[in-house]
Order: structure tokens, then C-alpha cells, then sequence
DNA sequence: GCCATATCGTTTATCGATAATTGATAAAAA
DNA sequence: TTTTTATCAATTATCGATAAACGATATGGC
């Protein structure tokens, strides 16, 4: 048990900087699970962590210098999103179907997305300005070959969108998948035109600005279908491991 | 502290019987976070709970007896439902908006079955039979005036379709909203004709099996926004308290 | 040799205690 | 009197340790 602390202890710091590493939102509220959880995250889509690679709690915690508690309600968040199962007392493992897990997140999204639209169209609650400030960014960003920014302007598009359809559980659910890191991954696939992604952006506004809730509904949902074709990241990722 | 135990201690009994009653699911796993949610969601849901109240992890970890650990990760869990809510450092409150809360479910239920069903309808992986059944199980209990069991059924009902959806984090989504729990309260209010209700789930069966996805899907998220337009439970079951 | 059973190690689930943070209160200064 | 600051109490977030469960392994009976 001891004879693993020089390994883990020398992963640490290079750890250090993924952990200090705050993606986008304050890191004045709950750090320690909130950090974990992310960390946690970007190893298991970045395939640092293998389909079906056992999490065992006290490692994790062992390797991070915190104690078991953190982990766990990490690693249950995670559970919450599907990357990761844990059987009652047999422990928690990278889901086997990660590369469809990965997949699957557009259908889900393509659900509350369609839903938050088809709220928002008909509250018209669309702060479209705001929209079509993000598509800017997006094209900005997909030009400059700048996946983050292009990933965050995103990310706030689409936010924006569910926050507008005024109901909290719905935004809560949304937020729960963990959208702003998903994203990044997904656009890390070879073979997607960045500039052709931003602009499909464009065809959301005009769906809402028209006020045809249905439609705009539609758009929204199919706009999540043209991504659940392309390959999975994850094997992409893999190429240098 | 210690002259709370006496009252504390009596309450146990009675919790005792509220604590064991496991509603229908396994209780092999997972035994005190699970039944402590479960117990704290009846609460929420039933009343005994009102918005705003605070609840305060090492009260209730001492009036059932536990630590505080698994009454935190309860805590959590109904957290991401939306029915209460937690400042970082600052406690967590069952949710200002519960009645609010308790409708804008509906629109995520909506949102879910919706694409659950075009999915389901487009794969044509729906046992029409077990939902045939469990309709007939509905109107049985219908009559007999018999919530519990209507609520059961209905349950099975849309599990069913949203697991032949074979999106595994839509389902686990779709678990997360507590559904079995929220559908007897449902019931519970006043004026609703049970018959009814059991009733139209016949459209939903038909939808499906005509093989229109389109269609189907919009049944199934109709089938939600009726019970939107319901009056609030929570109201009907401060009756006898 | 094969199957049933007991023991063992590993890991989770839970516990009890501590550290740290927040809001409120009270005291002191202007 | 008002404002500022220091202290307090309450509660969460975290910790370290223990207990219980599960799978694997070993042991004994057949």
C-alpha cells in the first residue's frame, strides 16, 4: 500500500495543474467535490481513465491529498451523467458503453433542448441579441481555429436558450450533463468544419425570431441529431496513447 | 443538545414505519442514502416539509439515527430534482418555488418521454403488450379507487416506453426525477377522474404502434402538459394535517 | 479430483470528530 | 447615533477510522 506512494505522489504534480485549472465557473463555492468532479471528468473523456477502469474512492483520494468523502459525491455526480456506474458494493467503473454513452448525450440533449425551445419560442423570453452576439463569437472563434472560445460562446448560446424557457428543473437536468466540458471534446473530432458548426447556430435564431415554436423546436432537436453522427472523439483522442 | 434526544427519539417511532415502507424498488442496494431520500422526498412532497424550510444535515441525521454522511448525499440526490435547493456554505432549503417546482417537472417529463417515444416508436421496440397490460392494470385500479396501484402501473407504463428508448442516460435522467414517488401525489389531488387518466394512455399505445414517431412523440409529451394544467397537490394534502 | 464451506483481503458505506466558513451580535470608535 | 470591527454561535465541508459486504482463495469433506 505504501509502496505506491512515490508513483501517485509524483502524478500528483502534474495533476496540479489540472486541478488548479477552473474551467470557467467560480471556484468560490463547494471546490474540493466540484474540482474532483471535474478533474475526474476530463480523465475519462479524454480517455485517460478506459472504459471499464475501476474508480476505486481511497486511490482517488490518496492521489489528490483529500480524504474519501469528496470522491464519493464526485464520482456520484459522474454517476448522474452516465459516464460512470457503480454497483451497490462492488465499486465504480468507467462506463463500458462510453463511446455510446458519449453518443447518447445528444439525444438527451436534443430532449430538453427541443423542450426549452419550444418554451422560449412561445414565452418569447430569447434574448435573440444576445444569440446572435454568441454566433458572432462562435464564427470569431471557428475562423482563429480557437476550439474553447468556439466551444464556450457555444456553450453560453445554448444556455441561454434553456435559461430562457424559464424552468429551473429543466435548466438544473441540462446543466447536470455537464455541457461546457462535453463541448470541448466534441469538437476535438477530426473532420468537423468549425465554421460550418457555428453557422448552424444561425438557422436556431431564425427558427425562434419567426415565433413558430414547433419549428423552432424541430430545429433545435435536429441540431443536436447532426452531431450524434459524427465519429466519437474518444477513439480520435486515442490516437497518441 | 442532549435535551433534544427525548423528542427526537419518540419522533423515531413513528418515522420508523415511514422508514421501512419501501416504496417498490430493491432494497438490496444502497439501503440508508436511498431510504433517506426517500423518506425526505415524501416529506417535501407530502407537506410535512414546507418551502423554505431549512434542513439541517445533523438534525436529520440524528433523528433517524445515522450519520451525517448519508443524509448529505440524500440531500444531493434531491438537489438535482430541484426540490431543494443549497447555498455552498449556507445550508440547504427546501426549494421557494415548490409548487412551481412541482409543475415544472411535467415540462421535463414532457421533454424526455417525448424524444423517449420517438425513439421507441422509430426503433418499434415497445412490448405493446406489457403496456397493454399495464393500462389494463391502471383501469382495474381506477376503479377500485385504488391510488397506489394506479400510480404503480403508470409508472411501469412510461419506464417501459422509456427504456425501449435504449438510451441509457435518458433513462437514468428520467429515474432521477423521483417519478414513482411524484406520481401518487399526483394522483392525490382532488377533481382528477381516475378513469380518465388511465384512459389516456390509450392514445399513447395507439400512437406508437401506428408507427408515426412524429406523431407518438407529440401524444406522449401532450399526455404531460394535461397534468400541467392540474392544481398543485401540495395544497390538497395540507387537508388532514 | 470435485464441490461445499470457511477465511481473508479489498473496498465501500458509514461513523464520529475536527476544521473552516458564514451571518449575526455586540462592542468600540467616530 | 451611526459605522466599523471583533467575536460568537451554528452549520457545513472535510477528515480519519471503523464496520460491513463482496469476491476470491484456501480448506476440508466426499
Amino acid at each position: 500500500m505504501t509502496e505506491d506512494m512515490s508513483e501517485l505522489r509524483s502524478e500528483r504534480a502534474s495533476e496540479a495543474i489540472e486541478f488548479k485549472t477552473g474551467s470557467d465557473t467560480d471556484f468560490v463555492n463547494s471546490p474540493l467535490r466540484q474540482r474532483l468532479k471535474d478533474v475526474l471528468l476530463r480523465r475519462i473523456l479524454g480517455g485517460a481513465y478506459k472504459a471499464g477502469d475501476r474508480l476505486v474512492e481511497l486511490k482517488i483520494a490518496q492521489e489528490f491529498g483529500t480524504s474519501q468523502a469528496p470522491v464519493r459525491e464526485a464520482l456520484r455526480d459522474l454517476e448522474a451523467t452516465g459516464l460512470v456506474i457503480s454497483k451497490p458494493r462492488r465499486g465504480t467503473y468507467v462506463a463500458e458503453v462510453l463511446s455510446e454513452g458519449l453518443r447518447e448525450i445528444y439525444a438527451v440533449r436534443g430532449a430538453l433542448e427541443e423542450q426549452a425551445t419550444r418554451l422560449a419560442t412561445v414565452r418569447q423570453s430569447c434574448d435573440l441579441a444576445m444569440l446572435e452576439l454568441e454566433l458572432q463569437g462562435m464564427r470569431v472563434a471557428a475562423a482563429a481555429d480557437d476550439l474553447t472560445s468556439l466551444a464556450e460562446h457555444s456553450v453560453k448560446f445554448h444556455r441561454a436558450i434553456v435559461e430562457a424557457a424559464g424552468n429551473r428543473l429543466l435548466t438544473n437536468l441540462w446543466a447536470s450533463l455537464n455541457i461546457e466540458t462535453r463541448t470541448t471534446i466534441t469538437l476535438l473530432v477530426d473532420g468537423i468544419d468549425l465554421m460550418e458548426a457555428a453557422n448552424s447556430h444561425r438557422q436556431i435564431i431564425d427558427a425562434i425570431a419567426s415565433g413558430d415554436s414547433e419549428r423552432a423546436s424541430r430545429v433545435a432537436r435536429e441540431h443536436q441529431e447532426n452531431f450524434e453522427r459524427l465519429p466519437t472523439p474518444n477513439t480520435k483522442l486515442r490516437k497518441d496513447t
